[in-house]
DNA sequence: ACAATACGCAACTTTTTAGTTGCGTATTGT
DNA sequence: ACAATACGCAACTAAAAAGTTGCGTATTGT
């Protein structure tokens, strides 16, 4: 973890994350965690806000890599790419892991 | 999960998800995850930002529940929170598993 | 006592994000 | 053929986020 690169791969999982942040797309992502493809305008119904809002929306969660959308004829269905939820996941398993090494290290200190 | 507050319980985790949603702040994570406590003039210094602008993103990281503050003399230091991270796993680990599941009813129905 | 350190608060600017409206085009159903 | 559906693109507004500067105060070290 010392070299310069161990930086930009701690870094790497922001743009997941906070295209995460949000909980209109949180809301999406709930909607698509069955695995089922789901066009605009069927994930536009079931909420307040314009079809244009749930678009920017997806394309924010398509650009993180959350999501992947293919066209199929005047529509394009939405789907989630798990894989980018597992590197989420990995990050937040790293941090976990180091802290738990730590606290593991000072206790061992205490005890000696 | 079709009662009002699972929709609620779903959206829960965006602000943290938002909190981690920015490279400057993974950073500062980053440097906490070693279980340490560290002042803000010390966690300032290694970037180019103003302490005022570390300051500001502790202070997201700590509504969030990522991070908590305790004031020592003229310092306040900062540790990681590990149980809200664990909030967030917990999320990733509930969608990862629904995808999962519904995978499996898929197969479970192509080889019937 | 006093200089240096470590903060907090507030005002301000700049950039980004969320959301809307309007309009044009391709696709589908009858 | 034509109406309805499903989009994409672009311009715009409003609100939130990121960051700075300036200044005041408490705490520490000598």
């Amino acid at each position: 973890m010392s070299n310069p690169s161990a930086l930009e791969a701690t870094l790497a999982p922001a743009p997941i994350f906070a295209a995460l942040g949000d909980p209109t797309r949180l809301a999406l992502v709930g909607r698509l965690s069955d695995g089922q493809a789901r066009s605009i305008a069927r994930l536009s119904d079931d909420t307040h806000l314009t079809r244009q809002a749930i678009t920017k929306h997806l394309r924010v969660l398509e650009t993180a890599g959350l999501v992947r959308s293919v066209r199929a004829g005047r529509e394009s269905r939405f789907a989630l790419q798990p894989e980018t939820f597992a590197t989420a996941r990995a990050y937040l398993d790293s941090v976990s892991r180091q802290w738990d090494d730590a606290l593991a290290r000072l206790q061992a200190f205490v005890e000696t």
